[in-house]
DNA sequence: TATCTTAGGATAATTATTATCCTTTGAAGA
DNA sequence: TCTTCAAAGGATAATAATTATCCTAAGATA
């Protein structure tokens, strides 16, 4: 079972009820987007603000404590920062999964191609998941 | 020399100034995103309105002639629809390129690792571009 | 050239995000 | 435990981004 009032001092993030609660729906959720997360918190915190979510949002990600997720055709979500990998996208339902994936090979590729230094990659796969292809 | 009238019409889009030049614009700065291209055209045409160019972009990614290009700490840009390829991202100057890369060992990991059926990948690198890193 | 459909421009409306202001509440020390 | 102070929450205004509406103008086709 995982501390979050921990985890938030450990990001210099003062802990307050609803910064635990943003950070337990995305360790449930694994993904979710700004209105999800307002309403899930609303049922908890009827008088919550929109803005406190977008304030949290954004010192969360400042502290590279979350990180926002574009993917094509849909609103931003955000997750939890951990080690890298990619996201596959379900084209039909919505669905987002983690993969972890050995990127070295495309690193490569770059390095040879290019003298770019890069630092982060950024992997969305779009198609169709499990449940939607049956 | 391309010919931008005849690329529009293939994609059943009506042909008008305006997009002749959005379409001019795009080929000759590869990416570009709404607001640089609204700079661009009122050079064109001065009384050029901002949702002309909403309207045409958004029926053009309709026809996909165009498609958006989501980059993470930026808004988003637009390019004209080509072969696949990745980006690379200057987190210094901004600047975007295109690379090809070879996806399949990348596609043959996921189709081991998991049973989404991908088809479009989207991959964006970000570092440091050759020019910056002098 | 006439007609019809669709695009352009101006602008209003909507949506998304950020800023402001005041009150409340964690956190640290006395 | 109490006090204090900075920072967070809530309400709401302001701003930014995008879309819708309405009328006029201009392509495309016959």
């Amino acid at each position: 079972m995982t501390n979050y009032t921990n985890l938030l001092k450990e990001y210099d993030l003062k802990v307050t009820p609803q910064r635990v609660a943003i950070v337990e729906e995305l360790y449930k959720n694994g993904h979710m987007n700004i209105d999800d997360l307002y309403k899930k918190l609303l049922s908890k915190f009827p008088s919550i603000s929109l803005a406190t979510i977008y304030k949290n949002i954004n010192a969360m990600i400042e502290k590279v404590f979350l990180s926002e997720v574009k993917i094509p055709n849909t609103k931003s979500v955000y997750e939890l920062v951990k080690t890298e990998h990619a996201h596959l996208v379900c084209s039909c339902c919505g669905a987002i999964e983690d993969i972890k994936l050995d990127s070295s090979s495309i690193l490569n590729e770059v390095s040879t191609l290019s003298s770019f230094k890069i630092d982060s990659t950024n992997i969305v796969l779009s198609g169709i998941c499990p449940k939607c292809s049956k």
